[in-house]
DNA sequence: TGCATCACGTTACTATATAATATAAACACC
DNA sequence: GGTGTTTATATTATATAGTAACGTGATGCA
């Protein structure tokens, strides 16, 4: 059904993909005008959605930015931990987590759909640099 | 130190704990404006700062809103339920979540500072309403 | 070829959040 | 008690994020 946006989002999923720090819309938005100046908002959010929706890319919930997903974990419950030094995002799949919340949510009677797992804090790297001062 | 501030608080806690349903800082805003036309959104949302670094109340970060805490589990992992249909949202406090989180937080040297945890589906109650449809 | 459908582009707008600055309170000191 | 200094708050303005609504052109089909 689609094929003219999937241009679109190989573009969004390649900047995505380099880009070794999360990327807001505008962000993208931003990159992509330098060749093609007429792009609208609609048109990154419609491709963010896109690839989202398949995987292929991740919402940061807690900073309004997005990630390329590396791994192929498409469908376990994502972790995200965000470092609030340098900005970078490491992605882990854990089951026990997934398992944790369904038992949670099973408690009261609530069925789950997506869930929204993020860390803030500081990445091995930062916290290394932070015994030095 | 803070004196002056507190009274917006006041008011911006009640008005979340009156509510059934999460609030945008706006929605805050528009109430509290009712009674004092010229507030304006840096005071909501120094309100809403102070209340949350309290724990007093929660950001949905996936949400863009805030609720009132209820219960008295200021430090524990928060697992926020939020249903699609009704709005309505559930708070529980985990610590089989924390424990878990931190494990996959350790495993790459992570130092966690702050845990966002949202579970997006359907409530109990708008579930069992779907039976009938 | 002409029509129906649907994705996509475009415009315009709404919602969320914060930077920067102005103002006023609180406090210490004389 | 005045007066300067510090710090919190109010205000203005603007930045950032997201979406509704509508127009347009592509695609497939009678």
């Amino acid at each position: 059904m689609t094929t003219r946006g999937e241009k679109m989002q190989e573009q969004v999923l390649a900047l995505l993909s380099q880009s070794h720090e999360p990327l807001s819309a505008y962000d993208i938005l931003g990159e992509l005008r330098a060749s093609n100046p007429k792009l609208a908002p609609p048109t990154i959010y419609r491709a963010l959605t896109a690839l989202t929706d398949k995987g292929d890319v991740h919402r940061l919930e807690s900073r309004n930015a997005f990630v390329a997903c590396r791994g192929d974990h498409h469908e376990s419950a994502m972790v995200l931990s965000i470092c609030d030094d340098c900005g970078s995002v490491e992605e882990s799949a854990s089951s026990n987590v997934l398992k944790t919340l369904s038992d949670v949510a099973a408690k009261s009677g609530f069925v789950p759909d997506r869930h929204v797992v993020e860390i803030l804090g500081r990445c091995g790297d930062c916290a290394a640099e932070d015994q030095n001062a």
